[in-house]
This record gives structure tokens, sequence and C-alpha cells, in this order.
DNA sequence: CGCCTATTTGATCTGATTCAAACAATGTGG
DNA sequence: CCACATTGTTTGAATCAGATCAAATAGGCG
């Protein structure tokens, strides 16, 4: 039941992610643990990988919070997902080598570089981990997919009330949340560029939730007051995230 | 440089779209022609696999025109990605087993079905091919993420402009455009759904893409007057669809 | 305290939706 | 091969969700 004490921070954050998507057998937590890494303490609002780059290493978030994002010509802003303690957001560098988008800090946030050939190295000795890396891409996926249902047939405060079950579910799933409270340290603003919204439209909608008793929300914590109702509000089913690990149970309010 | 003759076309189109995403040996070529298939012709319209099931095969396209959707909870339609001959959609469905989303047919189509197993030995003999496949996957994932860029960020006809481009890219990199010509048998009601548009505002935004003389669009078939003009109206840059294989010089008109 | 950034409010504007109806194309059966 | 039905496209007018612009508060923190 309880960790081994002396796996490192960074194995232990990943290894919970992990598990929260798939059952993850003794000797393939042992495995993971063989992951080389170097850690680096990045400020908010920083760049850590750039579109064009050709990665190296990919980033775990240790802790703290990370979004994946790219502009359009004109200088607009689109952010296609956030990432909690537990994720690893460029994964898929190790097979695109070219980013076509960039990553950044949106929180003070604590990033353990892996090697790419370390990663290598573990899916070839443990090929049943290389298949949750995989599943855990395709998860990926599975959110963009539904934050773009979002964005282009729901309206502003169903995709706010989404997109905030949808956070605290997986800051649950990796034990990151009290109850139905957990830190969500993300601008109005930047909320906007996530959901496809304008800083002044998420304010008002936010209002709205906030109107119908489902949230409080006060400097980076949310507070979710009415699980159901925020739910019923964002049109919300976990279903999406496929956490068929051990998450399963800790991340559903 | 020819293809070797007795391919059957189901693995001969697979091969060729692989081939346009990642370089592929000889073996490897091999390999992918022992997978099994049972295929099926199926009208427009169709649903293939519907959200909620679990499938235990993967549905390769070998003619004609698919795409993967979910509805709101009042019933809105969003499109996800159009898939053509040699995409197989629900790739997946191999490591997640609860479809979260729909496919369904736009054209009459022939589609190949081939069981888990069968992919999975493959991948089991032949690791590189199961990198190619993880890389399609992740290929998916990149046209999601430019999918929303547009949907969340980009005016109606720029987001037109852009799919446009894309479908014919795509459709050269598996040899299936003439020159800037192909089809694209897409109403413009499901364009709609696919950019998070209305049918009439869709109708609007392709007169004026008609009207700078970009393309012409006549029943079921594109095609594309200005490619510069094109690329420069939907901020195209095909970077993100990471064609490193052959089809690269292909693809690019 | 004072600065900077984030939130909130108000007023106005607009890209896109909706509703409704005409028109064109495509296909079907008699 | 034509009449009719069906589905897709086009047009017009009214409306609206959300954007934009501008300015006022309110927090957080060195």
């Amino acid at each position: 039941m309880s960790e081994p004490i002396q796996l490192h921070p960074e194995h232990n954050i990943l290894i919970r992610k992990l598990r929260s998507i798939s059952p993850l057998a003794e000797d393939e937590k042992r495995c993971l643990a063989t992951l080389q890494f170097t850690t680096r303490s990045v400020a908010a609002d920083q760049d850590v990988v750039r579109e064009g780059d050709r990665p190296s290493e990919c980033c775990l978030v240790v802790e703290g919070f990370v979004c994946r994002y790219k502009l359009t010509d004109e200088g607009r802003r689109q952010i296609f997902s956030f990432h909690l303690p537990g994720d690893i957001p460029d994964l898929q560098s190790l097979h695109l080598k070219v980013m076509d988008h960039s990553l950044m800090t949106l929180a003070p946030s604590k990033l353990a570089f892996i090697p790419h050939e370390s990663v290598a190295a573990v899916m070839h000795r443990c090929p049943r981990v290389a298949d949750v890396f995989w599943r855990d891409t395709l998860i990926d996926g599975a959110v963009f997919r539904e934050w773009m249902l979002g964005i282009g047939r729901r309206t502003a405060s169903t995709r706010i009330a989404h997109v905030l079950c949808e956070v605290l579910v997986r800051m649950r799933a990796v034990g990151l949340a009290d109850g139905h409270r957990c830190e969500l340290p993300v601008t109005q603003s930047e909320l906007g560029d996530a959901l496809g919204l304008s800083t002044v439209h998420v304010n008002r909608s936010l209002q709205e939730l906030r109107g119908k008793g489902l949230i409080t929300l006060r400097g980076s914590v949310l507070t979710v007051e009415d699980w159901e109702g925020l739910e019923k509000a964002g049109e919300f089913d976990p279903l999406y995230l496929h956490l068929d690990g051990e998450g399963a149970r800790a991340a559903c309010p």
C-alpha cells in the first residue's frame, strides 16, 4: 500500500500519475525508478520548450502547473492543455522530433528533465511501461478532443465548468486535491486562452457559476461547492480521462 | 520504387500512408503485409464505431472518407478529424478500451477491419512498426491541436482555408490528389461541424475564398487555384503533419 | 506604502448564429 | 427520360453570444 520510502519525489509523482491511468506491477515501478533526470526550478510564465525546438529530453512536471500552447500569425494564443505534477507534456517529442507547439509554466514549477535515451531504455527493458506511456499520449489526445468539443460547440460557462471539473478530477487522481478543493494557479486571461474566450467573458461566466453556488475561486484555490451541479453545468463525464488505474476511485468526487 | 505487385490494396494503402510519415524498411513492409483483415463496404453517413463501444478490431480506411465526432448533451456535433484512405482512425482503441467518441463515414467507403491481436502480433515482431503506429497517433494529436487553435482563435475563413490546405496535403501524401485537385466529399454543414461554425457561415466564407480566386469547390471536388494564396489565407504551415517519410516531397504543392 | 498585476464593471460593437425561404443539384422510380 | 423527392447550397433579415475598448477596483508583495 505505502510507497517504498527510498523513491525520489520525481519517480514517485510519475508513478502516481501512471498508476492513475493503468495498474502498475512492482517490477514496472522499479523499472520506472531507474529513469535518469535532472531537476530544475522554473519561475512562472517561462517557456520551457518552444515551437521549432528539437528536444533531447522529456519534461516531467514535479511541482507546479504547466501548459502547452501555440500562437496564430496575429499573435493570438490558444492553450491546448494544462499539465499538473506527474504529467510529461512533451512525451511526444520521443517520436516527433520537431516541436509543433510550445510549453510554458503557468506557476513556479519544479521540472525534471529525462533524457530520451533513458526513456527509451526503460521502455525497451519493460514493454508494459512503453504501453502505459503510449496510453498516456492517447489520453492526451482524448483531452484535446474534449476541449475541441467545448470550444466548438459549448457555451462559455459550460466550457469553464467543464475544465474546472477536469482539473479537479485529475488533481484528485494524483492525490493533489483536498476533498473538493485544489490549486488552480491560472489567471482568468489564461483560462480564456485555453477556452477560446476573452478575459472579460471568462470573468462574467465565472460570476455566473459563483452565483449559482457551484464554485468559489479565491486567489489560486478552486473550491467546488456543488460537485453534481458543476458536473451538470459542464456536461462533464470523466470517461474521456480513461482513469482505469488506482486513480479511478480516488478521482471521482 | 514500384510497389511489389502482390500486395493487397488494403496493405498497400496502409503502407503508403505510413511511409508518408516515416521511412519504412523492406522487412517492415513485409511485416505489415501479414496483417489480417476483413473488408466491408459502407454507405455514407453510417456510424462505424460508437462512443461507449469496446472494439476488438481497428478500422483501416481503404477507400472513401471518414470522420470522428462527438455530440454535446444538446445534440450539437463536433467533428474532430477527417480520415482518408490509409488512416486508421481508431488505432487508439488498442490501448483505450472504451471509445470516448464515434466514427462515421462521410462518403461511401471501403473499410478493412484488423483484429487487435493481429496488430499486436505485428508490433511485437517488428518494434519499428510499433513506433510508426505510435507516431501516427501522435500526429493525430498534433492535428487536433491545430484544429483547436483554429476553432478557438482564428476567423471563419482562415479556419476553412486551413482545413482545405490540410486535406489537400494529406491527400497528396498518399497519392490521392491530382495536382492541386482532390476529392472532398464533405457537405458545408459537415465542414461547419468540423470547424465550429454554422452552415450558413461556412457558405459565406467559402464564397469569400472563391471570390479571391483561391479555390473552386464543385460537387465533391476541391481545386486549389492559388496554393500560395490559400496557404497564406489559412496560416497553413505543414510542420504539424510531421510528414517525414517519402510523402514529404509528394505532399508539398 | 506603493507598484504591478489581476479582477471587475460598463458601454458598445461585431462575427457569427438563427430562422426562413428560395434555389440548384442529384438521384429514383415510373 | 421526365416528374418528383431529397438533399445540399445560397440568399436575406433579425438577433445574440461573445469581443473589444476603456476605466475603475482590488489584491499581492517587495
